[in-house]
DNA sequence: CCCCAGAAGTTGACGCCGTCAACATCGAGG
DNA sequence: CCTCGATGTTGACGGCGTCAACTTCTGGGG
C-alpha cells in the first residue's frame, strides 16, 4: 500500500461515482431542465456505462430526485443570501418587511439566474409516487426561512394577527406563480425585456400590500 | 353514391381520424398530465397503427400543443362560468371586486377539477421552441377576461389608478402559483385537506387585498 | 504472501418510445 | 373503368430505462 492511493484512477473503480453522477446530472438539469437527466447521458458523461448507476440509485427519477435537493438547498442560499443583505437599521417593521421583501427576490433571482435547476427543483413525473416521506419541501430550509420573516413581521406590529395563518402559502405562491409563469410560461415569452423587472417589483408590492399593514 | 356515407367504416379510413386522436390524446392528459400523452398509446386507442398520425400532426409534441390548447380553452370557459354566477346587484365596486374575486375561483376550479388537462395547459417542453406565433396564451381567453375584469375594478374606484400596470400579472402569478403548488407541489402532499379550502381563501383574500383598496 | 469474497462496473438483451421510407388500399373524378 | 392522390400500414432505426449474467478489481484473513 506505499503508492496506490495517489493515482487517480483513469477507468472507474474507486474514484466517487455517486458524486461524479450526481454532480452531471445537475449540470445537464442546469441546461436543460429535468427531462434533460438521461441516465444513459449522464453516464456517458461520467464514462462509465449505463447500467453502472444502478449501484447507487435504484431508477432513473432517483438520480433526478437526487438533482431536485440540491437544487432545494440552492434556492434556500439564494434566499438567505438576498435576506441577509438587508441592513438592520432603522424601524424594526420596516426592516422585518424588507426582510420578507427580500425574501421574494432571492427566490426569484435563483429562479432566473438558474431556471434548469429551479424547474428541476419543482418536478414530480408522476401524479402520485407514495404516501412520501414527507422531507421534500415543506419542511426544507427556503419554507423555514420564510415562514420566520412572517413571524418577524407580525411581532413588529406591523401585520394583522389574522393575517398570519396562510400568509407563507399565499407569499410562496405568488412568487412561484410569478416565476413559473415568467420563466417556463407566456410571461417569459410574450413580455417586452425591459417591462419583466417592473412587473416582478408590481408583484412583489402587491404581495407586501396584501399581507402588512402600513408602517406608522 | 346510393348508402356509402352512413355505414360507420370500422376499419379506418375516412372517419375523422384528426378529432379521434385529439380526444384520445385529451383523455390520456386528463388522467395523467402531460407526460401521459404518448403517440403510440393515443394511436393505439384509436385503433390505428403509430404512423397514422403523421398525416395530422408534424410530431408528437404538436399532438400535445393541441391538447393544450382545449385545456386553455376550457379554463377559460370555467373562469367564465365562475364570473357569470355573481350576481350583478348592490354596489358596482363590491360586485367589480367579486367578480374580480369569481374570475380566481373559476381558475381554482378547473386546476383542482382537471389537474391534468391544467398542467398540459402549461407545459413547455423545451426551454426554447422558435420566436414563436404569440398566440398561446396572453393573447388567450383567460388572459382577456382577467384583464378586462381589473378594469372594472378600476372604473369603480376601488383600485388605485397606480396599482393598475401589472396587476393582471400579479394576480394570475398568485392563483397560478397556488395551484401549481397545490397539484404537484408540496402543498398537495403536505398539507392536511381540510386546509386546502382555507389557505385557499386566504390566498385569494390577500391577492384582492393586495390590488384593491376598502369600500366606503 | 496469496487468495478469494464481495464490491464495482460491463455486456447484451428486452420492450418501450418517436420517427422515417417504402408500401398498400380506398374512393372519387376524368 | 381506371387511374391518381389521400389515407393508413409495415418494417426498420436509434435512443431510452431496466434486468440478469458476466467480468474485474481490491482489501483483509488464512
Amino acid at each position: 500500500m506505499a503508492t496506490p492511493k495517489t493515482a487517480p484512477r483513469d477507468r472507474y473503480h474507486h474514484g466517487d461515482l455517486r458524486n461524479a453522477l450526481t454532480e452531471a446530472a445537475c449540470e445537464l438539469a442546469r441546461v436543460g431542465g429535468p427531462a434533460a437527466v438521461v441516465l444513459r447521458e449522464v453516464a456517458r458523461r461520467v464514462g462509465v456505462s449505463a447500467t453502472a448507476a444502478y449501484r447507487y440509485f435504484a431508477a432513473a427519477d432517483d438520480l433526478v430526485d437526487e438533482v431536485k435537493h440540491v437544487a432545494l438547498a440552492r434556492l434556500a442560499e439564494s434566499i438567505e443570501r438576498a435576506v441577509n443583505a438587508v441592513p438592520l437599521e432603522g424601524d424594526p417593521g420596516d426592516v422585518a418587511v424588507a426582510r420578507l421583501r427580500a425574501s421574494g427576490e432571492g427566490y426569484l433571482d435563483f429562479a432566473f439566474s438558474e431556471p434548469g435547476l429551479f424547474q428541476t427543483a419543482f418536478s414530480h413525473e408522476e401524479i402520485e409516487h407514495a404516501p412520501n416521506e414527507g422531507k421534500d419541501f415543506a419542511e426544507s430550509a427556503a419554507f423555514q426561512i420564510f415562514s420566520g420573516l412572517l413571524d418577524e413581521v407580525l411581532a413588529t406590529g406591523r401585520m394583522k394577527p389574522e393575517a398570519r395563518p396562510g400568509a407563507e402559502i399565499a407569499g410562496w405562491s405568488m412568487v412561484h406563480g410569478f416565476a413559473v409563469l415568467s420563466i417556463d410560461g407566456p410571461l417569459g415569452r410574450h413580455l417586452p425585456e425591459e417591462m419583466k423587472g417592473f412587473v416582478r417589483q408590481r408583484a412583489i408590492d402587491i404581495l407586501i400590500r396584501g399581507l402588512t399593514v402600513p408602517g406608522d
